[in-house]
DNA sequence: TGCCCACCTTGACGCAGATCAAGCTTATGA
DNA sequence: TCATAAGCTTGATCTGCGTCAAGGTGGGCA
């Protein structure tokens, strides 16, 4: 059903893929490659608000504009469909719809555990949830994988923590002296000590084994 | 085809209306009071992840508990519907579950203003945004209300935005002194300064009118 | 091959906001 | 009517992170 109105879009890296308040024509997936939402202030302050993965969503029923700008962290490939027909798609199945709720509680739910970071954490722990987070969305069926890359900038990285580079660079350095990880260029890198690492991170123990 | 299911529940302002983790029975809606949610971590830093008003939900199909602790900040009164048959009712009627889309993007925007404050914001400029919030939501179809009235403590604030009490109270004295917002009492006050306000609040100054 | 530029690291310094502390105000109920 | 405590204000001091500045590094292109 959906095939007719299908197409495919490419963006290079650091490419804008929708400006705040533009009209958008398409809802798309992200097929591969990783883009970046964030919202700037008058002054230039910027704070990223949402990661984009492939299989996640840009776009919703019911509105034509996004409050927030898209931009492509690496080579990007979405798979887009025309607005209006995917609309009425929408309403014809209610699943989908059901299927859309779960999402965006899910995305929500994300959203929250964001917002306690970037109020209520310290540089350090901000750092070490981050890459706690990469570990844990890398894992493939529950295995770990031995080497990870950065999927982004020092400078993305801190729009997404709410710190500056300069800081990011720092507790990096931090965690390279304490053994927690080890990096063999500037983006790929291991962790060395996850006990230490998951406890850097200022949350709940729940990963601990009771002994 | 809902009245059957229905029921009302109240709590006293202060109680705690959902542990985190707590099973759901019931899936709820506020009828009048302010609920607070909240995260907190292990040592007792505590972050306000959302804030309901009136017509507000808690609880959502396809999840049993939540992952944080919901608060009457007020003495609130709510209107529940047993899970199960709510979930059975949304199921077989579409166009509530596209409401419910609806309410989960609104809040996921809300979510988003709130990163940028949480992430990027000064104290001064937190605080601003804060009373902004309370004259809109506090709006009659567009009529301001001359008097407002805070509903949460200083602490409870500071837990919205990312802060201490004494901070959220040093700002407000400033905002005093600044005639900015001018204090009945400890919660009643009135906004003397709009133009002010809103230059504080650091967002872009979209509400100023081109002459 | 070598230059350039984007990206990153490290240091010195200052300040916004946290922390610690003391006292004030107002609602509640004994 | 007063005692008590929860909530608030204000002051003094400390510190984590931002800011400014000066290089270092490596990948891509001429």
């Amino acid at each position: 059903m959906l095939d007719r109105i299908k197409s495919y879009r490419s963006f290079k890296a650091g490419e804008t893929i929708v400006w705040r308040g533009d009209t958008l024509t398409h809802v798309s997936s992200v097929v591969h490659g990783i883009a970046t939402l964030s919202k700037t202030l008058d002054d230039g302050r910027m704070q990223m608000v949402g990661l984009l993965l492939p299989s996640d969503f840009i776009g919703r029923p019911g509105r034509k504009t996004l409050d927030f700008d898209v931009v492509a962290a690496s080579d990007v490939t979405l798979c887009s469909f025309e607005r209006k027909p995917f609309e009425k798609v929408l309403s014809e199945t209610p699943h989908i719809s059901q299927r859309l709720v779960e999402m965006a509680m899910d995305e929500l739910d994300a959203a929250r555990d964001w917002m306690v970071l970037l109020g209520r954490k310290t540089a350090r722990e901000k750092l070490a949830s981050f890459i706690q987070m990469l570990v844990q969305r890398s894992k493939i069926d529950g295995q770990e994988i031995p080497s990870l890359s950065l999927p982004l900038t020092r400078e993305e990285i801190a729009s997404y923590l709410g710190l500056t580079l300069e800081t990011v660079s720092r507790q990096f350095t931090q965690f390279r002296k304490d053994g927690i990880v080890e990096f063999a260029d500037r983006r790929q890198f291991s962790v060395k000590d996850h006990a230490a690492l998951l406890d850097a991170t200022g949350d709940d123990a729940d990963g601990g084994v009771i002994v």
